[in-house]
DNA sequence: CGGCATCCACATAGATACTG
DNA sequence: CAGTATCTATGTGGATGCCG
C-alpha cells in the first residue's frame, strides 16, 4: 500500500462564525463553520458535528451497512442473481436476513427486483447504475483492510 | 464521478473444487473455490462465503464500525486531539461513546493514548501509521456517498 | 479533566416454522 | 422457488451519576 498518509497539519480556525446571526436557531441540522481537511470534507455537507443522514459519508455507510451486505454486493457485482443463487453462494446466510438485505438495497435504489411469474417463480436481483457505483468503495475496503492486517497473512 | 462501473460479465466456474478431499473437514473458516472478480477479491482471504473476521473487508469495516467513528477519525486526521477537544468538536457525542470509540481505535492499534500526569490531567489521542491508512477509505466513503446522492443538492 | 459504572431502550441477527 | 411470521438472544447507543 502506498499513497500519502502524512500531512498532520493543525490548521487554526479560518471561517468567521456568523451562522444565523439573529436570535434563536434552535433545531435543525446545522453545519459547523470550522476549518476542515478538504480531502475529507470537500463540501458543506460533510461539515457536520454529528452523524447527519444527508452527510455523504453516512449515505455511503448506510449503503453497505449491516452484516452480510458487502458479501451480497460482491455477488451482485458479478451480474444478476436469483434469490436461490444468492443462497447457494452464501449458504449460512438465512433467508430472513437475505430478504432484509435485498429489500434495503432495492429501497435505496441500489438494486432492482425482477419477478418472472408462473411456477416455480423466479426472482432476479440486479444492481442499478447507483449500486454499481459501490464497486470502488468495496475495492477500497479490501485494500485498506489488507493494509491494516500488515500486508500479509 | 467517473470510473468504469460496467463489466457485468457472468463468469462461469473456473477452479476445480478439490477443497480438502478426504472425509470430514467439519468446522473452521474455509475459503470457497469459485471464480471471483479480481478487483473485489484479489486474494484468498476474500474468497469466503461468510463474514470472516480475517477477511480484509471485515477488517476495514471493523475499523470504521460504530456510530460516530468516522467523525472521530476525521478529527484525529487533523492531528492529535485531547479528550476534551474531541468533546468540543462533537458536542452531542456522549463521553461514554467517545470513550468506547477511542478505546476501540487504540485496541486495534489505530490510535495511541498519551497521558500527561498532574492535575488537571491531559490525555491526547494520536493516530498511528495504521490509523492514518484509513484516510483514503474515508475519502472514498465521501466520494461514493456524494455520487449516490446525485452529485449535488 | 478524563474517564468508568449502571441502567435502559431499541435495533439487529439467527433459528425455526409456515405460505403463495 | 421465494419469501413471511415469530421468537429469542445479543449488541449498541444514550442518559445519568460517581470517581481519581
Amino acid at each position: 500500500m502506498l499513497g500519502r498518509v502524512g500531512c498532520q497539519v493543525d490548521t487554526g480556525l479560518v471561517l468567521d462564525a456568523h451562522v444565523t446571526s439573529q436570535a434563536g436557531p434552535p433545531e435543525g441540522h446545522q453545519t459547523v463553520s470550522r476549518a476542515f481537511d478538504p480531502e475529507l470534507v470537500p463540501d458543506a455537507r460533510g461539515a457536520t458535528d454529528r452523524p447527519e443522514p444527508d452527510c455523504p459519508v453516512e449515505i455511503a455507510l448506510a449503503a453497505i451497512s449491516g452484516r452480510w451486505t458487502t458479501l451480497v454486493l460482491r455477488e451482485l457485482m458479478g451480474g444478476p442473481r436469483s434469490f436461490g443463487e444468492l443462497r447457494e453462494a452464501l449458504p449460512t446466510l438465512s433467508a430472513k436476513v437475505l430478504t432484509e438485505r435485498l429489500g434495503g438495497l432495492t429501497d435505496r435504489g441500489l438494486a432492482v427486483r425482477e419477478v418472472r411469474p408462473g411456477f416455480p417463480s423466479r426472482t432476479t436481483y440486479r444492481l442499478t447504475a447507483a449500486g454499481l457505483r459501490l464497486r470502488p468503495l468495496l475495492a477500497e475496503l479490501y485494500r485498506t483492510g489488507a493494509a491494516l492486517s500488515g500486508f500479509n497473512p
